[in-house]
DNA sequence: TTGCAGAATGTTATAACATATCCTTATTCG
DNA sequence: CGAATAAGGATATGTTATAACATTCTGCAA
């Protein structure tokens, strides 16, 4: 199967995680998962899918896709961002984490940040009024660095 | 234009949010208002169209109650729940604010709470790298305390 | 090597969420 | 009143996601 380049730290990486789980990284689950560290920004679904057939030159179905964007969820390399719709691939997906994201409004960049400091006061928001949490969206939009940069607020 | 009971605390509140803005509060806007505060838990927006359809008696297209809700959540009146897609009317629209939310995956309910903690120390994460801000989804899923309650975690 | 079981993928259709375009109606204000 | 503008409606379409069911692939065991 026609794939995007793919770094070998990735794909051992992704070989690593699916084997702890005895979950199959197939060829077309590989080759969703290339698609998308190749691209470097999140993508919708629909955006992924015309990838994948452009570099395949065949057809594949919604479904198809989302299935494999759940396979990668679950194992952990992919994440979706909930106020976009969008998937993009876990950048520090050498351990199991919860994340938080910066959004940048203006080039589209995402920030994959991960704070103890953030789940701790979260957890015990929680705690305080008797919820139990089990996960949590943290999505901030704002202007990145670069973006941002020079100009006053 | 048959509309949900809507107690004066909520009118007159709604009210006061447009006009310092000098929007205006029509009677469908507030038909859709309403409909949500009767309703108790969150919407889909079809949800919304199909209950204002069956109270009115007559169709409603998507876009009219997309424009309302952009509208009542221009005020401050509504939030939208980015994981779930849905919408609700403001817990404590006495003052602008951002909020986060305890989204409860068992019974749907959702608690809306104001943490001040919480927005100092997104800020601190965001401005750490550069990042300037504008606006935070904090959407954490779990169970609420009736839902937990008597079980062991 | 054949046959089987279960996982993965493919096909087709449709549900659910959201917006575009264009036109009509209502409100405001000179 | 009449023009300007805001709001609402009709129709169509775009975007995101899932359902139901058939087919293919993989690993395994007789």
């Amino acid at each position: 199967m026609r794939t995007a380049p793919l770094a070998a730290k990735w794909r051992k990486l992704a070989e690593g995680r699916c084997d702890k789980k005895g979950a199959r990284l197939t060829p077309a689950r590989l080759a969703a998962y290339a698609e998308m560290l190749a691209c470097g920004r999140p993508l919708s679904a629909y955006e992924l899918i015309a990838l994948l057939e452009r570099r395949q030159e065949r057809k594949i179905a919604p479904l198809t896709v989302y299935r494999q964007l759940d396979f990668l969820m679950q194992a952990g390399l992919v994440h979706r961002l909930q106020s976009t719709q969008t998937y993009l691939p876990c950048d520090h997906p050498d351990h199991a984490h919860e994340s938080q994201f910066l959004l940048c409004s203006s080039c589209g960049h995402v920030d994959e940040v991960e704070s103890r400091g953030l789940e701790t006061l979260l957890s015990e928001i929680a705690s305080e009024r008797g919820f139990r949490p089990e996960n949590a969206v943290v999505e901030v939009k704002g202007l990145c660095g670069s973006c941002a940069g020079g100009e006053q607020g």
